[in-house]
DNA sequence: CTCCAAATTGTTAACGTTCACGCATTCAGA
DNA sequence: TCTGAATGCGTGAACGTTAACAATTTGGAG
């Protein structure tokens, strides 16, 4: 088959042809109309050829093809979109995207949409302040974007979503919880920190301890309630979990309190960040990694297994994440999905920070 | 004073009129002549307003604003793209973007350039490979952006961005070296290395050993020639330099090597990652850091405070290169910079990983 | 008051596509 | 052989904006 992505690509945006009469300033692009011409057909089917509409012959197709190879042809998408409303372009609204988890999010999500054929336009917001999401869903409104990916881990930006004009298809992902604004995609947090509290329990530890992510984060709470959960479900004491930021300064700050107290021995960090500010702190104290307590981090950022020593951890993947947030767009642009909410299971990365607990 | 923007955003991209007269399939958008007949002027005019255009009267711009208001106007950028040829978005080719350096500097490009009224299209390429840097331009260019700037760490890509159609301003971006492809905006690495390497000189060290990123990357080149001309400059013995990948992996590699040999007391990263690597390797092999060891990492990454122990290291402004990336690219899509290189002075952080060699 | 230049506004024609038609031509079935 | 549908292609007319130029108004100097 002959189509129109094997074209060359030995120049860009489409060569100038030599103008023709009335020499204007700007230089004229090649357009429908010269390959129409040179094809010996009309502009329009030129414009079925591109849309592989299937009304057209093979023969006049083919000429038209080799028309637009010769002449470098590029169709004007501005023009394509003015009149069809329809941009092949993505929104996303980035949170954080410099950090590990909401830049590889971004990475894959933008990896499937050019793919499916779309180009990624970012609006990123400084902090999850309603008119700011409001604010950045409106650029890319104005920019005719044809779907909305809202890198969203707190309520206010899927609520935030609900305002955008209803012909404009929004999905958030990196979200916890459900929402009537949105579709979710997200990670099941709660099977994750269940995950690493029993692996926790299953090597003997009488209870498990917790430095949670801040408190109105549904990541974090979610993690939180996975973890009390699971001790319950093992009748283990539920010890009081101390909410903080995502970064290793908290971790290091709750990590010194923790390494005071000599009853504990097994930490679930809820993320890595926070696991190596507990570590950090732990080594402070004297207290030995995994033989005097055990650590299990969230996440799986690169190099975590480098750690001192190397962290066990709940791994997120994250691209996985990202893809199937926009095959959800994709599916609900097109109507046929009503699915609203995509849970991805996380799993366990056995590594050398958890151990038995000391025996006494 | 009374503006565009600020508009109320009670609703997204222009609210619908009533369809005046024959029905529509699809519901028909506020439009110029919409405003202009609300406001009693052509659309023309209307357009002026829109465009700041000096001849209007205070009181007929006025009352366009008011109408355009009442309305929820939004301009149709499509339409505007269409016949100015300028679309106020602009493209950034990205790679390895789910890194810390690359996605901070995404991240500040995306501010300024909102700053300056454009929105960002991003095109990641997987590798390097010429032929996926070339096909990255060319979807953006189909795109219409009005520039580019290439977060390119390997010449490859700027030599490809030489293949942009000579209209299409293009900048590349956390780059070593000098191309006559594009203008550059670059870290002064051999600067930093030397930053590093004189400071554990200082200590008191005889000679410092470096931990190399990849050969063919300019920019780890350039940090081994940066530590290699200090240490000839203070005639000290110039070990050799491995090289390597960009992560704990390989660090931990080399580290194995280096913490074998006692005559070792100092240590030069390529990055931090390496750093954390070696951080290992050398703890595993029983050599304390600093009283033993000292290591210096580059790049400054999040939480490299909480290292064991904290990494003194050479901090990269990311956000500023981004910055400085997009003040480049606006100057010279405006035709008034022919200024080719921008050098990024970076700076030692001194933490707890570094002290005087151990007395013999 | 008159007249010319400047300031302000309107009219028409692009920009490059797709859409809604309409006109030939082809082909199957009676 | 004729009919009617399907196929293949062409002809305007949108889409919503800005550019170019023409037309009108304004303001001050003579």
């Amino acid at each position: 088959m002959f189509t129109l992505t094997n074209l060359p690509l030995l120049a860009f945006g489409g060569s100038f042809l030599p103008s023709s009469d009335g020499d204007r300033s700007r230089p004229r692009l090649t357009v429908m109309r010269d390959v129409a011409k040179l094809a010996g057909v009309s502009h329009q089917t030129v414009s079925r050829v591109l849309n592989n509409h299937p009304n057209v012959r093979q023969e006049t197709r083919l000429r038209v093809l080799e028309a637009m190879q010769s002449l470098n042809y590029r169709r004007n998408l501005a023009a394509r979109t003015l009149v069809t409303r329809q941009s092949d372009t993505l929104g996303i609204i980035g949170f954080e995207t410099t950090l590990f988890g909401p830049a590889s999010m971004l990475y894959a999500i933008e990896s499937a949409a050019r793919d499916a054929g779309y180009l990624v336009s970012i609006a990123s917001v400084r902090d999850l302040e309603r008119r700011h999401v409001v604010e950045a869903v409106d650029r890319l409104t104005q920019h005719a974007v044809d779907g909305v990916i809202a890198i969203a881990p707190k309520l206010t930006v899927t609520s935030a979503l609900a305002q955008a004009p209803p012909s404009l298809r929004c999905v958030a992902v990196g979200t916890a919880g459900q929402s009537d604004a949105a579709p979710t995609v997200g990670i099941d947090n709660a099977a994750g920190a269940c995950l690493a509290t029993q692996h926790l329990l299953d090597l003997g530890h009488r209870t498990v301890h917790h430095v949670a992510g801040p408190a109105d984060w549904p990541e974090a709470q979610e993690r939180v309630e996975g973890w009390r959960g699971t001790l319950y479900a093992a009748g283990a004491v539920v010890p009081p979990a101390a909410p903080g930021w995502w970064d290793a300064e908290s971790g290091y700050a709750r990590g010194r309190t923790l390494a005071a107290d000599p009853t504990v021995t097994a930490i679930f960090c809820a993320n890595d960040r926070i696991a190596l500010g507990v570590l950090r702190a732990l080594h402070e104290a004297g207290r030995r990694v995994p033989e005097d307590v055990s650590i299990v981090g969230f996440d799986d950022m690169p190099d975590a297994g480098y750690f001192l020593p190397p962290l066990t951890t709940v791994r997120q993947d994250f691209r996985e994440l990202g893809r199937r947030a926009l095959t959800l767009l994709l599916e609900h642009m097109s109507g046929d999905s009503t699915t609203d909410r995509v849970l991805v299971a996380p799993h366990l990365v056995p590594r050398a920070s958890t151990g038995p607990p000391p025996s006494r």
